[in-house]
DNA sequence: CCGACATATCAATAAATATTGATGGATAAC
DNA sequence: GTTATCCATCAATATTTATTGATATGTCGG
């Protein structure tokens, strides 16, 4: 539960950026393809397509072509992460301790 | 549930750095002051002192003075807004959407 | 095969963030 | 007071990230 700092980092910086978590809002709807979200988010293809990449390569979406279309979906396996993430920040209710350095 | 998308792109951001989540690592354990972090992290003061700004605005951390120490401590009310957030991007069962535009 | 379309990728630039060392304010010990 | 300690903040710089427009890739319809 210490090396996967870099994952974290990962999953959070995706989530830290407007556009994305507008990408995100959508998906939560169903599949979308990436010109249905260039119409809905008022966003061009290339920084909707920078943005997608960033969300792909941290796993927290899945895609999937049909033709000349791409369709993208969220990752539910990423959010139980993500869920998992947040509950280990919460106090170590066991460990009582006192400051050691000062 | 829309407006505050700053809000999410504010505490993930402060998540995103794997400087401020050892800092989190470290508070789970309770409260600390900066002198044992610097130790515990092997960070410059002010190294740490500028991502502890950043835990804190964002609402992650709490502080408190005494004396010449600043304590800081974990804000579990910004834990539970993050919970409520990874909730948030759960797909809405109910809406089965068909592509509109391709 | 050709032209049109959907999307990815690239190169250049702009903008945001992090790091470092220096300075300054507050508090405590003397 | 004076000095030392703890910490925040600032200025300069380095690094990272995002945006834009141009180009490339793959697919479809003719």
């Amino acid at each position: 539960m210490v090396k996967n700092s870099a994952r974290a980092v990962e999953l959070f910086h995706a989530l830290a950026d407007s556009t994305r978590l507008e990408i995100l809002d959508e998906l939560k709807g169903g599949e979308c393809c990436v010109c249905e979200l260039t119409d809905t988010l008022q966003a061009g293809q290339s920084r909707l397509s920078f943005h997608l990449k960033v969300l792909k390569d941290a796993g927290l979406i899945l895609d999937r072509r049909d033709g000349r279309w791409m369709y993208y979906r969220v990752n539910a396996e990423a959010l139980d992460e993500l869920d998992e993430l947040v509950d280990s920040f919460k106090q170590a209710r066991k460990a009582r301790r006192t400051a050691s350095c000062c």
